[in-house]
DNA sequence: GCCAACGTTGGC
DNA sequence: GCCAACGTTGGC
């Protein structure tokens, strides 16, 4: 099982509206860096959702339950999405701030490539920002 | 609101 | 195929 961190606008789309729907398409990827993620994806992976802009900081995780198929809000075509559902929220949101503060996650993806929607998260980061999160079940 | 990073476009 | 111009994203 693989662990990823998918940045959402909350402008946009919300860990709220994620909270209410369920399930939702995660649609509107338009990088090819990102793409490849996706298209990496398994069902069972876990997700953090993180809303950017605003807010910066991770306030829930997700569960791929559908892998990667034609994004139909890309008229092309050559863009895909995966279907993702709602696990739990995050009790304490880990910050962007505070994540840049931890030495031991200065190097994740997220930190080097600021721009980069879908990013990979080691099983080690995953561990620490689940511990930093307050989340009872750290996978 | 500004700016850095980065992707894309188009002229040559 | 290079590179300048421009647009977008996201942090601050």
């Amino acid at each position: 099982m693989a662990y990823w961190l998918v940045k959402s606008e909350p402008d946009a789309f919300s860990w709220d509206e994620q909270v209410a729907n369920g399930v939702e398409p995660w649609t509107g990827v338009r990088n090819h860096q990102a793409k490849k993620n996706l298209a990496s994806m398994k069902v069972g992976d876990k997700a953090f959702f993180y809303h950017s802009n605003v807010q910066r900081a991770i306030v829930g995780v997700v569960e791929i339950v559908r892998e990667a198929y034609p994004d139909p809000t890309a008229e092309s075509g050559q863009w895909v999405c995966v279907d993702v559902k709602t696990v739990e929220a995050v009790p304490l949101p880990v910050t962007l701030a505070t994540i840049k503060q931890t030495p031991e996650l200065e190097d994740m993806a997220l930190i080097r490539q600021s721009r980069l929607s879908v990013c990979a998260v080691s099983a080690e980061h995953w561990r620490i920002l689940s511990r930093m999160g307050g989340l009872k079940t750290p996978a």
